[in-house]
DNA sequence: CGGAAAACTGGGAGCGCTTCCAGTTCCAGG
DNA sequence: CCTGGAACTGGAAGCGCTCCCAGTTTTCCG
């Protein structure tokens, strides 16, 4: 018959006890520390191996004064803002990269009031590591917290009026130039963009981009016709523009969601696409794929980017200081450009 | 001249002789406990605002032996199955609903090895107050752990070959019978149906409600036609189906994705929807919307499902014995079927 | 106004682990 | 056979907080 019922765990004194050492030794046996000979070290492992032992996390962090987790957090006033694909991505590269560190991932929705509370919180009482801050917008409070945090801070893309130390970003202006540049290449002429919401650095930072290539080519730039980069919104600024605008012959969409929104606004108004109006998303997300027609857009290495904000904080952690980076972006072409 | 440098994090002890008080009741005025003076409480506030002391949950969590982190593992051999939108949505209703417990959420994407036996590690050790556990496939070693640990678990989406304790689960049968009876009632009789994976619950269930609805009606249930719950696979099946059984007048494909990847193949084929075929998906995520046509599907409430699971952890951690519970499904009718 | 009950207080013993440091032991080399 | 140093070892002091408990002060009645 065994005893199933909740024996107490096991100590790290009984293991020594069991091992006729002492705690030192078991614990430096447990960390591979030097200084023990091999004979004790067996037996501590041997001890371990029969009591089923594993080291309490908390007992450590308290002794080391560190936690072994890092945060992300992701900040928004809506916390759907989070359903959107683009973030799982990036949860799978750093989760990736935290794993290879041996951290634990805690993820933190800073949407309301009380999520940012408690994300202070955890700044200021050092509940973790290390913390990577996503989707920050204009006045966000997070920013403040986060510069008076004693603690090792990874931006992903870069807040809006702030010029943190350290960052991962996706190269916005670039990919968007390039976007606006393949429709120009293509013979459009009048070609209007949606815009993502110009309080956040995406989405200013993409109209940037397609505001410099249709200056660069001698072209008019459209005042931006703004979403918040949901389809809804996307579909809305089409109908906006088909409206001020209906000689307009391409579309450069902030984003996929709303590149897919105005393929149905367009859809619906017996425009064709691209015969008729060009368009070219951002972000290829999956879709890009499945919109009808298939959405010409902007690759971004979304898991690079979760998976590059945690090498940076784990190399931050350990004492290190890893310089920004800004990761490239690259042209899909499909059926819609 | 402010002094930024970092000034050590001041202690409970500080605040107590800043305050003139004895550690104890530092502790319990921020624990508001009862047995304190409304002098003392008030003495200690202001020390505790004075010095920006934040408690350490570190030391907390040794002194009570409670983590204040919840887990939420999410199994699978590939981490790109977290990918899928339905996961965030789970997030988001937990993520909420932690919130009010005042608990963090850590996340584990087990799908490495490695990833598994940190897992292992994390139930053994206690690192967490409770887990949830997610997507566990046929044979998955996590049941094993999860039925050893000695900590709260609860698990979403009832896993192939176990009857746990406790589970949120959605209504599959119940959905999936009410697809394949839409697609009935509006007179097809060839209906076909594009299988989730067998080796998990969600595919069996789904896979059973289809062939009961056609049962019921006395028509001949196809044999399935599997895919892994991504767009590839379910446009791959579309295309076999559509090989054997060239006849069919409806499809009931086990997700959205599949279904958006059948309404391609069905594009691609010149078969009209739904003129021809009509087709039926489940989960409602935002591409069962852009799909085009846009899909009709079975609606299940994702957030809610995260959110009741959270729900029940934090129930099970306050030491109740809460019961299994079965989200329902409903049909939208969309332009597919 | 006395005494019992209730409210409050602070000392101290942990929670389980790391790590400093003062020994001990063990070898070469002299 | 002795000596200095390298290799080990284990005692003990924390890490910062909770909570039991015994002692002290109030409060409330009869």
């Amino acid at each position: 018959m065994t005893e199933g019922v909740s024996r107490r765990q096991s100590t790290l004194d009984e293991v020594a006890e069991l091992a006729g050492v002492s705690r030192s030794v078991a614990s430096r046996v447990l960390n591979n520390a030097p200084h023990v000979s091999r004979a004790k070290r067996e037996a501590v492992e041997r001890a371990v191996h029969r009591l089923g032992y594993v080291p309490n996390p908390t007992a450590r962090a308290l002794a080391t004064r560190q936690t072994g987790a890092a945060a992300l957090v992701v900040s928004g006033e809506d916390p759907s803002i989070f359903a959107d694909p683009f973030f799982a991505q990036v949860i799978v590269g750093a989760s990736a990269a935290l794993e290879d560190a041996d951290l634990h991932l805690m993820l933190c929705l800073a949407a309301s009031d009380r999520g940012r509370r408690r994300v202070e919180q955890l700044l200021r009482s050092k509940g973790a590591d290390g913390v990577m801050l996503m989707a920050l917008r204009e006045d966000d409070p997070l920013s403040r917290m986060a510069e008076e945090a004693e603690m090792p801070v990874v931006f992903g893309g870069r807040p809006v009026g702030l010029d943190p130390r350290w960052y991962v970003d996706v190269d916005n202006v670039g990919g968007a130039r390039q976007a606006t540049e393949h429709l120009i290449s293509a013979g459009r002429t009048r070609v209007a963009t949606i815009a993502g919401r110009l309080d956040t650095e995406v989405g200013r930072a993409r109209y940037r981009g397609y505001r410099d290539a249709m200056l660069a080519a001698g072209l008019d730039p459209y005042p931006p016709e703004v979403g918040d980069f949901t389809e809804s919104t996307g579909a809305a600024a089409m109908a906006a523009l088909l409206a001020n605008h209906p000689g307009l012959d391409g579309v450069f969409a902030a984003n996929d969601n709303m590149g897919a929104g105005a393929l149905r606004t367009l859809r619906e108004a017996g425009r064709p696409v691209p015969g008729d109006v060009a368009v070219v998303g951002f972000d290829d997300l999956a879709v890009a794929r499945i919109a009808d027609p298939p959405l010409t857009t902007v690759h971004q290495p979304i898991e690079a980017l979760g998976r590059e904000m945690a090498r940076m904080l784990v190399a931050l952690i350990g004492g290190q200081d890893p310089t920004p980076l800004i990761l490239p972006t690259r042209l899909v072409t499909r059926a819609s450009a």
